[in-house]
DNA sequence: AAAGGGTTATTATAGACAGCATGTC
DNA sequence: CTATAATAACCCTTT
């Protein structure tokens, strides 16, 4: 079938098509087109990755555009977002708009209302469902990437409740999901209502094997020998021999697949001895540049490290990586510039980044719940798999998994290489889910009693698919007691059947989009300020400020010029000096209020943490909010040391210790600081709403918040708030200009350029820049030197990458 | 006695969405 | 109950 024979596109799209190369559908999409997909024909569609799922998408969409409608393309990744969203304005050209909506990049709601076609992650929608977006009822088509998700306990209950919803405002929607091979697609279309198409067919050969010995033994019963000697590494030799078979001029670069971050790492440092000495120079020029790049992302180890590896050729990728890192690996990676990946599961299911050969080389992963090393899923195999073969560059691609013994190779065909998928089954029925979206439900409206309640889940996936009709019931039951205790709904039980209703601060935290037991927690938390925060037990915090005896390990929250480490330890005590009542509530309070809350991942706790957040807790007890729960007899102590340790980061963070520092003193990539940090501040101003919401918290404790979560965001100690909120000032540009003299916007106009100058490293045009977003009148620094003792103030720390633009943005541009 | 070399014990373990108000170097 | 790699700790040998 000809992409140009389709009826119902937007005039010049089928003849667009086969001027990108699309001469023929591939079968899948020939199929989907029968089924009704550009007629408004809701689909599932069960292909491999790579095997054109997209253009179905856009079919459905496209048609429902040209009829008039509004689609919606929803994705389980942000990062995925801006791809599908660059993807989809290729259609601009026959007036066909895009828009995105994410947490992190988000469009103007009027602006979003007049596209046609709209990218956003499941819980955006959700989000824009609970608010209110008026456009949500104008949609006549929405498709769901990777619906296999649904599968997912965490995030898999938020997409099948928004499709219901989304089903449920417009009766007649056209749903397209499209899902990776599992093994139920039909529990999903019968779900969907919808025609379902299935197929293992893909545009590019995929061979699948196991390597054993001196061979990889591939399904097709092909061999291909590649001997490895005693000592010598199976994953080098793999890798190595992809690189030395030319296709198409050019030898193939892999991904390896692992288990951990640690193995990620070294890895790509051991391959680098395969890649580095097949480089040309050209491309040895190039990585150079590379990974200077990734240098100035982050000034930490991990960034160091991948920049070293990345220079010869070889790179890793984890979600400890800053997201700028992994944007640079990723696209290197596609330009073919680096030769080999090693990854965690990061990159089988995040952005396209396909590879001539994938090599899993870890089936096993440490998962403390289960106990021990669990065999991965097959469908997380099968994705990482699917990851083989670079449409255009390669004539196939090979995917290796990897035994040390025969035994192990039977049982990896047997397990992974001929297994189907296992089916998806929801995750709905289970409290922290259901906590959020009953309350959810209720609030936007679409139940009001009990009995419409249940018969709204009942459009869920896991109605279709459970036997047990009454577990649904009882654990919604179980949740609205749990919400109405907590203020959350109201119950009406004298009627036929019972009425339900958000209460105002209910929907407060539906549309803040809070988990109601984060909520909970931190009102609770709140009011206790309210309690005894005009007690005046102030003494014990000007007490744990000051440097505990053994300052080398316990004295985190000093702040530390750059590159004097521990030494000053005096600076610390200066504010906690002065005669002020002691404040009601601490930024460590609030932040370890938020971090003990479910929507914060924990940090794990290593061994002596332990001890180390034991002694901490105690020392600084009369900061946190709420009571500590017993060293011996409560589970929750656990939880409670792993936010203060959270808590104790943030709090660094917020006292300007350098970001290596806070990486190496947690064990934590950027990556994870800047997550940590994000989440924290979302919290905060979610408290900050609830807090003037709600009665009984005092309006002194709703300036603290702003101000504990201004200085997360600025990451700032609480007298550079007012520079760093000038652009182009971060923590390091605003505290030298501080040592400099120069303490607040005010000064930064009035004060003599020459010092500024100085206080900047003589950068003349990041002062002049500075000086006009300050609102200064005259920000011309034409013929103006550098004043040196402000510069030598300032320059006590050498930054590494010498430019003094050593600025540690959080911004996340992906 | 100090350094070097080999063996054994110990330690640690993936990922990532949301609000809001505007702009990284 | 399962793995594996890096590192720390330890023990023995050699110089």
């Amino acid at each position: 079938m000809e992409p140009s024979s389709l009826s119902g596109l937007p005039a010049g799209v089928g003849e667009a098509l086969e001027a990108e190369g699309v001469a023929e559908l591939y079968p899948p999409q020939e199929a989907s087109v029968d089924a009704g997909v550009v007629d408004g024909e809701s689909l599932v569609a069960a292909v491999p990755t790579a095997s054109g799922k997209t253009l179905i998408a856009e079919l459905a969409m496209l048609s429902s555009v040209e009829r008039g409608g509004k689609a919606l393309y929803i994705v389980p990744l942000r990062a995925l977002a801006s791809e599908k969203k660059a993807e989809f304005e290729r259609w601009e050209e026959f007036d066909v708009t895009v828009g995105v909506s994410t947490g992190n990049y988000d469009s103007d709601g009027e602006w979003l209302a007049s596209r046609d076609i709209i990218v956003a992650t499941s819980e955006k929608v959700d989000s824009l469902i609970r608010n209110g977006a008026p456009w949500i009822d104008d949609l006549t088509c929405v498709v769901s990437d990777e619906v296999h998700l649904v599968d997912d306990s965490h995030r898999g209950p938020t997409l099948e409740v928004t499709l219901a919803k989304l089903r449920k405002v417009n009766p007649g929607l056209q749903t397209v999901a499209l899902s990776a091979t599992v093994g139920n697609a039909d529990v999903i279309a019968d779900w969907l209502d919808a025609e379902l198409v299935e197929s293992d067919w893909r545009p590019i050969e995929l061979h699948t094997g196991v390597h054993f010995g001196s061979a990889i033994n591939f399904d097709d019963g092909r061999q291909r020998e590649v001997p490895v000697e005693r000592g010598e590494d199976q994953t080098a030799k793999l890798v190595g021999d992809a690189l030395d078979t030319e296709e198409d001029g050019q030898g193939g670069s892999s991904l390896v697949f692992v288990n951990s971050r640690r193995n990620a790492e070294s890895s790509a440092r051991k391959l680098t001895d395969v890649t580095g000495p097949r480089l040309t120079g050209d491309e040895r020029d190039r990585l150079r540049e590379l990974a200077e790049e990734i240098r100035g992302v982050s000034d930490t180890d991990t960034s160091e490290d991948l920049a070293d590896a990345v220079e010869e050729g070889s790179a890793f990728h984890h979600a400890g990586l800053a997201s700028e890192h992994r944007g640079l690996v990723e696209d290197a990676f596609r330009d073919r510039l680096i030769k080999c990946v090693s990854a965690t599961p990061t990159l089988a299911a995040g952005v396209n980044t396909p590879a001539r050969r994938v090599i899993v080389r870890d089936w096993r992963r440490y998962d403390g719940e289960f106990g021990g090393m669990k065999p991965l899923d097959v469908l997380e195999v099968h994705q990482m798999c699917g990851r083989a073969g670079r449409p255009g560059l390669d004539p196939y691609g090979e995917a290796v998994l990897l035994a040390n013994d025969a035994d192990t190779q039977e049982e990896l065909f047997e397990r992974y290489v001929w297994a189907e998928a296992e089916p998806v089954r929801s995750k709905l029925a289970a409290e922290p889910a259901l906590r959020t979206h009953v309350l959810a439900t209720v609030a936007s409206g679409f139940a009001a009693t009990r009995d419409g309640l249940l018969s709204f889940l009942d459009n869920t996936l896991y109605a279709t698919q459970t036997d047990d009709e009454g577990r649904l019931a009882a654990v919604t039951d179980t949740v609205l007691d749990y919400l109405e205790v907590n203020g959350f709904v109201e119950r009406d039980r004298d009627g036929g059947s019972e009425g339900l209703a958000a209460t105002g601060i209910g929907h407060t935290v539906s549309r803040l989009y809070l988990d109601p037991m984060s909520a909970a927690e931190i009102l609770d938390g709140l009011r206790t300020v309210a309690d005894d925060g005009a007690t005046g037990e102030g003494d014990e915090f000007v007490a744990a400020d000051e440097p505990a005896p053994d300052a080398d390990d316990a004295g985190f929250t000093t702040y530390t010029r750059a590159g004097e480490d521990n030494a000053a330890d005096a600076t610390a005590s200066e504010s906690a000096a002065d005669d002020d009542p002691a404040p009601a509530v601490t930024p460590l309070g609030l932040y370890h209020l938020v971090s003990r809350t479910p929507d914060t991942y924990e940090l794990y706790l290593k061994s002596g943490d332990r001890e180390q957040y034991t002694e901490v807790c105690y020392e600084r007890e009369a900061e946190l909010l709420g009571d500590v729960p017993s060293e011996y007899e409560d589970v929750r102590f656990e939880d409670w040391l792993a936010a203060l340790k959270t808590a104790r980061l943030l709090e660094d963070w917020a006292n300007e210790v350098d970001e290596d520092r806070i990486a190496e003193r947690y064990g934590v990539g950027p990556g994870d600081i800047r997550g940590k940090v994000d989440t924290a501040e979302w919290l905060l101003r979610a408290a900050e709403t609830l807090a003037r919401d709600v009665e009984g918290i005092d309006g002194d404790t709703v300036v603290q918040v702003r101000e504990a979560r201004k200085r997360l965001e600025y990451g700032v100690r609480e007298e550079l708030l007012d520079l760093a909120g000038v652009r182009n000032v971060g923590r390091k540009r605003a505290r030298r200009l501080y040592e400099a003299g120069i303490e607040s916007r005010a000064d930064l106009r009035e004060a003599d350029k020459a010092v500024v100058l100085g206080a900047l490293r003589g950068r003349e045009r990041t002062a002049e820049r500075i000086l006009e977003n300050a609102g200064r009148e005259d920000p011309s620094l034409d013929g103006v030197d550098p004043d040196s003792s402000a510069s030598a103030a300032a320059t006590a720390g050498a930054d590494a990458d010498g430019d003094g633009d050593g600025q540690a943005s959080l911004g996340d541009f992906g």
